[in-house]
DNA sequence: ATGAAAGCGCTAACAG
DNA sequence: CTGTTAGCGCTTTCAT
């Protein structure tokens, strides 16, 4: 009852009471005080009240309205290891691409309990490592990265942290732990056949410069060049590349000067839907007919995309799906439930839509 | 030293030991143990390394390298009272005009050693009180909203928790604790003066549903009338409105609908840049000159913007100060440094550009 | 400058 | 079904 005896200790006899600040917020005891239970009992008619009485279930809930407690998680947590959190990085969330992800996270997350913590990375390793820490300090129930972790120290702290991970947005042979992604490289083949397939013989890349975007343009080059789809004795379609976060203005400039160069492109490969706006948007700019001109390809599907003029064709990646399912691998890993841990070949679809 | 006897208890004597699950990890113990010091000291070796003498400090640090200790925040926040999380809600991230807010206040907090949690409360209210239970329990040091809180209920519930507030994007008089925003009835108000400025004499709104763009349309609407931008009896402007969270798309069909039961119309205020983005891609689609026909603005300054064509008229907010601010508030406070909340009103202002 | 003790608020483990 | 006890891993308070 009276545990908070504040200040003046008696004298010498008795080993002093230090207060301790006891900041006045409700906690368990005090809920579990007013039910007239043990606080342990308070705590399981809140958190699994199929195991207690009827009667002590509504004395606890009436308690808790009076008093207007709310569980301090982080204690729980601290007791439990279980922190109800689930750690997100992603390179930034300005370029829209990650967004469907990071949104169906967030929703399936919250629909079990679980809050998102998000980080960005920026689209250097650096800030990476130093994130990591600070994640990991929380002890999330599960870490959420985008593309896989390739510093070999991120990877070992992971591992030992024990806490499930899921790389996403790329594909490896060792994941760390989960892995929901797709195949850049994939998506590269897949476009430059598409691009032939409709009778594109001079296709170009406009791309920004982090390591995934690259790896597709590669592979689209390669593919275009294995197809016939450049000049005798190139080696790699032509390209113009951009300091990644990109824009739609750096789409704009982008056709531009990739015109000025290659004046007879006649298919343009994008790295992402925003660039490929840009790109919408100054060949309308310059009256120069897309698709018939000029086919463009971007990559994200996101929002607007099929209510361009003309409707833009794309690589659509199901971030919602990505999202949902990280979200639930890691929830039931975090409840101990078996769920097989391996790797999701996601796969991707290429959108025909008007532009290409 | 010997602190772990793992199994075996002796007999009968002592009361029998229960072992407590233990579960491996690194903990400021060993460090401490390895460092040859107090549990204690080793904290202040990472916490407030100026207090140590420079010997210690090495051999804590040493300590830490070599067992790849990574501090355990939940315990350290329950203990401190500081969880070095913030918590933010905002209706949607999918929207795009939150996204620049999201994007400053995980950097600035990042900066600080903070995290940033993130919840996302749809546009119905409902959804907004469970969030606010799951962010409270999370004991962070501080909660920055998305708006003014209206419900009564989460206006308490925040109160007495006793956690920093920061409501952002409205203004009130009676803000939870700190607010940082702007009018929306004076958006509405000075872009019926711009366009009336600028000899517009027709104008009608494209607008979602949610109260706030309500609000700015309303305001646009009653100056626009005020102005003289209506027919004589009208007491409103043409509008159409759509559900939120919307896009590009809606943008397009709101537009045909509007022309349809008002062609006369010669400027077009959307609640949001993706909108406007929809009403240029449809007028383009028709042959509808912008801004010569119609003039047309939007809000929020996306990204995209400046790079349309025509470049886009619009309303700048800047969120990147609304993110950093409030960063800076809650990071102060946390740290019982003297902020003085209260209300910051931090306008907006109309960039104009090509489209009106 | 360093340490011992006492919790922060909660739950796991073990009785009854 | 309910309670007792002993921590989770850290930091505060007080003492040296």
């Amino acid at each position: 009852m009276n545990d908070t005896k504040p200040k003046k200790q008696a004298a010498i006899a008795p080993p002093p009471r230090r207060s301790r600040r006891k900041n006045g917020g409700i906690t368990l005891r005090d809920v579990a005080a007013l039910a007239g239970v043990a606080p342990i009992t308070a705590s399981r008619a809140l958190n699994t009240p199929s195991v207690v009485s009827e009667q002590i279930l509504q004395r606890v809930k009436k308690a808790v309205e009076q008093t207007g407690y709310v569980p301090n998680m982080l204690a729980g947590g601290l007791a439990s290891r279980k922190s109800r959190l689930v750690a997100a990085v992603v390179p930034t969330i300005s370029g829209n691409v990650f967004l469907e992800v990071v949104q169906s996270l967030t929703a399936s997350l919250a629909a079990c309990g679980y809050q998102l913590m998000l980080g960005q990375s920026g689209y250097e390793d650096s800030r990476e490592d130093e994130l990591l820490e600070a994640i990991i300090g929380r002890r999330p129930d599960g870490v959420i990265l985008t593309g896989i972790m390739r510093s070999e120290q991120g990877r070992k702290r992971l591992l030992n942290s024990g806490i499930p991970v899921v790389e996403t947005w790329d594909l490896t042979d060792h994941p760390i732990d989960m892995l929901i992604g797709f195949s850049h490289e994939q998506v590269g083949v897949e476009v430059a056949q598409y691009l032939h397939n409709r009778g594109r013989r001079r296709v170009a890349t406009l791309s920004a410069n982090d390591e995934r975007a690259q790896r597709r343009m590669k592979a689209f080059s390669d593919a275009a060049i294995a197809l016939g789809m450049a000049l005798p004795g190139e080696t790699a379609v032509p390209d113009w590349v951009m300091q990644a976060p990109t824009n739609v203005g750096m789409g704009r400039t982008g056709l531009r000067e990739l015109l000025a160069r290659h004046p007879d492109i006649d298919a343009l490969f994008c790295s992402s839907d925003t660039v490929a706006l840009g790109v919408l948007t100054e060949a309308q700019a310059q009256g120069i007919q897309v698709p018939e001109r000029l086919a463009v390809v971007g990559l994200g599907d996101l929002g607007f995309a099929r209510d361009l003029n003309p409707p833009l064709t794309t690589v659509r990646i199901d971030g919602a799906k990505i999202g949902s399912m990280a979200a639930h691998f890691i929830v039931e890993r975090s409840q101990e439930r078996e769920v097989r841990a391996g790797i999701v070949d996601i796969g991707f679809c290429i959108v025909e839509r008007g532009s290409a």
